[in-house]
DNA sequence: CGCACCATTGACATCCTTCAACCAGGGTGG
DNA sequence: CCACCCTGGTTGAAGGATGTCAATGGTGCG
């Protein structure tokens, strides 16, 4: 099936008539709580499973949404409540699940307790290690999402994202053009990622941010 | 099962050997992250099934831990899993499990993108919603968790856990004596929740504040 | 009684949001 | 082809909400 980039995969609410499993493209999960609050509660890449949901939900727990034009399998419920009888089609599918339950709950600890740049950083990483496990070596990446998207998933505004992109460029851990990120120094990520060295804004001297900007120049 | 106080159900990570119905007392849910950032996840009362994973997850995703001494069941795995061949039984454990999986989203959705009042008033609310469910009729609740677990479940500190429940009695909305609170106002809760009204230090003129403090000492 | 522990309150620091202006790229129509 | 615009992104200044540090107070328990 293909989806246009903004499309919806399926609907929140929805009952659940078919799961997903992404072969191009990517999305992104939003959930709408009864107050019309409106949260990103995740981001979806080929091999991810679309409308997974755990539980034997009868209905979609969020939207999923096309950030990219995207194609995906369409596997009816049916058919998966068949294959789920095979132990080794229901283990990876348990697996998948889990996975996006630690994903989530690692998320609210991360909304829940750790400061913006330590948010981001991880963020970040998680995108390079889903990046590398599809194969890519290099250490750029392509963002699919908005600098909205980020900000809602991550429980920030876009303006913070931003500031803070711009920021981990000058301190040299990132470059940053657009959407193309590429990741310079990833322990740095993960040291701020661990909060074991604040990234203050006048952290870097005057000649350092000048490094910072060859790179951005030359690398992307 | 007995259980005292601050003593573990079970310990994330540890295999899933069996699920805990709670029949007194109280509990929460911890969850630590690899970086070993704590944060509570959950509050769970005579009613609830503790430690019941879905996903069919082979280890707890979460520790569980007594806020009172407390009282349960022990359902091993197997015998769980014999029930849950009966259509009835399985279908209220799907149902208590869609329900703790909607209530962490909206959780995720409140520490993401709510206020710190409006988080307090969403527990409040939740917590009478359950007492009430429970067969109470009076609006007068002990809290069997500390500030502390308060403030970690919804991303703040004890501090402003505090000093927003003082704002809370200061306008009239509930009156709090230590872990007792009582709800005098649930619409006023209700539309903090909701955002309607923002609540002011300055908001109530002294003799309110006066009003308030009658209340306090009457009520509780 | 005195010791922990939890809770409250104040003063201050800081992070983040808010508001606002500006900029860049990508498409569209003249 | 270029001017235009429109969305998304960046950046600055200011203010507010929350965190932090610290002192005080209350409660229950040994």
């Amino acid at each position: 099936m293909e989806v246009r980039t903004g499309d919806q995969f399926y609907r929140q609410g929805r009952p659940t008539t078919a799961v997903f499993p992404l072969r191009q493209g990517s999305a992104k999960s939003v959930y709408e709580s009864p107050l019309g609050w409106r949260q990103v509660t995740g981001f979806s890449l080929p091999g991810d499973v679309l409308g997974l949901e755990p539980n034997e939900a009868p209905a979609h727990a969020t939207s999923a949404i096309a950030l990219q034009d995207a194609i995906c399998c369409v596997v009816t419920a049916e058919t998966l409540r068949e294959h789920m009888a095979e132990p080794v089609f229901r283990d990876s599918v348990l697996k998948v699940m889990r996975r996006n339950a630690e994903r989530e709950r690692m998320l609210l600890v991360a909304v829940g307790s750790m400061k913006a740049a330590q948010r981001l950083a991880m963020l970040l990483l998680d995108l390079t290690g889903e990046h590398q496990r599809r194969g890519s070596t290099d250490g750029t990446l392509t963002l699919a999402m908005s600098r909205t998207d980020i900000a809602s998933l991550l429980g920030l505004t876009l303006e913070t994202v931003s500031r803070l992109l711009s920021r981990f460029a000058s301190v040299g851990l990132i470059a940053v053009r657009q959407r193309r990120v590429r990741i310079i120094d990833k322990d740095g990520l993960a040291s701020v990622y661990a909060d074991l060295e604040p990234i203050s804004p006048r952290a870097a001297p005057d000649h350092e941010i000048g490094t910072a900007e060859n790179n951005e120049a030359r690398l992307i």
